[in-house]
DNA sequence: TATTGTTATACTCTATAACTATA
DNA sequence: TATAGTTATAGAGTATAACAATA
């Protein structure tokens, strides 16, 4: 349980990672925005998902994601088959142009943070990615646990 | 400089952070998004301040920049003082009622935080937000110096 | 009746461009 | 002419609610 400044500082520099992210967003193909790219990213990391799985990796809302899939299965880097266990369902995946899509966009990260933080070492990036991992891991257990559990300030 | 999957996981990691973003971003109130709350934090953090450097603090346009201090404004939570060195600029502070809002929020703020980590030791809250301080420094630097310098990957 | 997914609507944040007032 | 700030417009991301098809 950390100091009350620390989080007053963290919620501060949460809100302002959104100047990197615009930073990196600049780089990506005019067709392709940030959302559809995420999904992309999911897609390849996990393989065929169905929309709930893939909304719950996102953590955002299922109707969200069905727009963001359908932006991105418009452009044929998605195809959409049907599920044989459930007919309302259907399973996601990369095409063929969808995966080098990606890794023209993956590049264009990498090509970006490594010009940005020449300076870091691989620890240091690992260590920036474990705490981010760890953030939204917790963040989400304390959501999907309710708010305020009154686990140890006792609240009278 | 670190591994190409690093950075491609730090890229992923940084769109994902927004979850954590839209939580805090809930416990607001009805009143005051984000965008003016993160103007009222600045200025209570730098005191008195001109539009074009709060913009810069904010590290988004000064148009948008405009927006919200116009929010608060309205609300009473900021005054607007004639700048007495140019007239075209006028000096923003916190009001009474803008201090004691934001007051609210910071608790709120920290509330939230501190039931999400509670595991989490001071000096790692304190490591991320360095990681994060600097990875916006680096980055902004980056930009300002113009994309991709060729500082030592020699291009031929 | 409950669940998967889609669509319609609305809100927030941001950027670009046009504009006003002052330097 | 250049700069500080405002306003209008447009685009991206998200959530809620209503809906269709299937379990």
């Amino acid at each position: 349980m950390a100091a009350q400044n620390l989080y007053e500082e963290l919620a501060r520099q949460l809100t302002a990672v959104g100047t990197v992210k615009r930073g990196l967003a600049r780089n990506l193909p005019p067709d392709c925005p940030a959302g559809p790219t995420a999904v992309l990213h999911l897609l390849r990391r996990h393989g065929e998902l169905r929309m709930s799985r893939l909304a719950e990796l996102l953590a955002i809302d299922m109707s969200v994601t069905s727009r963001h899939v359908a932006h991105a299965a418009e452009r044929g880097w998605i195809a959409r088959a049907p599920d044989p266990l459930d007919k309302r369902s259907r399973l996601l995946r990369l095409t063929p142009s969808g995966e080098r899509l990606l890794a023209e966009i993956s590049r264009r990260y990498v090509d970006t943070l490594a010009a940005a933080l020449q300076d870091w070492s691989d620890e240091e990036v690992g260590q920036l990615n474990s705490l981010l991992i760890r953030l939204r891991a917790d963040f989400g257990d304390c959501r999907s646990r309710g708010p305020l559990p009154a686990t140890r300030t006792a609240p009278a």
